[in-house]
DNA sequence: GAAAATTCGTTAGCGCATTAACGATTATGA
DNA sequence: TCATAATCGTTAATGCGCTAACGAATTTTC
């Protein structure tokens, strides 16, 4: 078959490989939380609160990496599902907190059991060795196509 | 430091990896084509429809790995910017057919030049042994999360 | 040959990503 | 000390992902 000088190899194309695989782990740990009634997104805001505790929404946003805007609708829903509450900072009145509630709690540490089985999931017939493999690989991507402006603060 | 119970090591998950990559190679690449005036989405429809000429939406989705709710307003914007248009299919009542028009070839020629500067951009200093691996690891994780009943033909 | 099942493309509703812009507040610099 | 710059959280507009449901057309089954 004569190439088109309007072909792209999509199979050879790093970007199709983690597209597909981002995409494909993305369903499946929908399909793993969706039985606890809440979303990728309200997970990862569970699971910084539980490790950080109460914080602003900008510092939120920037460890989900995500831009503050995006985070406002989740926060919003969060609220109304008494999963959290915003709360002025006493210390800078530009700020809220986010304050985690005890159904949070409750909920994290079931968004815990279905992160490990996913994990185990994906995981399934890969050795650490290769694991670790992958981790660094992943991480030199990364790290190929941030801008230096780009790095954001993610303790 | 006593590790709460409610924690859980981001770091070493796969998920993390996955997403924190996908996410800043996709920051990159929309960087790259922003000049162009077109979405990755829009890319992607140019790109297929560049290797397979013209097909139903329903295999366009199926190809891009999405549902075909959501092509109808990607398509809907690509028409309304003179790149394509959709036609009903002689054969099938049900389908309607997308055809490049012109001024897609030539957007897509551009984007075969931004696909190939993300994608060395992206690889830089990866030899292509740790590119295969990278491929064969993404790979397996991608079937392992991958339910047989979603394999869909993407030739 | 006709009824039932499936496919196709659409609309609606919802979740969530971006940028731009705004007002309120705080920090910085002269 | 005050003007300027930056930060915070929000709203608006836009792009795009999903599921559910619908009507039209085709395929399948009996």
């Amino acid at each position: 078959m004569v190439l088109s000088v309007l072909q792209y190899d999509f199979e050879e194309s790093l970007g199709y490989w983690l597209t597909m695989t981002h995409h494909a782990y993305m369903r499946a740990f929908n399909e793993e939380i969706a039985p606890h009634g809440i979303t990728f997104r309200q997970a990862q805001v569970l699971g910084w609160l539980a490790l950080e505790g109460p914080m602003s929404q900008a510092d939120l946003a920037s460890r989900m990496l995500i831009e503050p805007p995006s985070l406002v609708g989740t926060l919003d829903r969060m609220e109304a599902s008494g999963l959290l509450e915003r709360r002025a900072c006493p210390d800078d009145g530009r700020k809220k907190l986010v304050h985690p509630l005890p159904e949070a709690d409750k909920l994290w540490s079931q968004m815990i059991a279905s992160g490990r089985r996913i994990r185990r999931r994906a995981s399934a017939g890969l050795s650490d060795r290769e694991l670790a493999t992958l981790k660094r690989l992943l991480n030199k991507v990364r790290k190929n196509v941030t801008t230096p402006m780009q790095v954001k603060c993610a303790k």
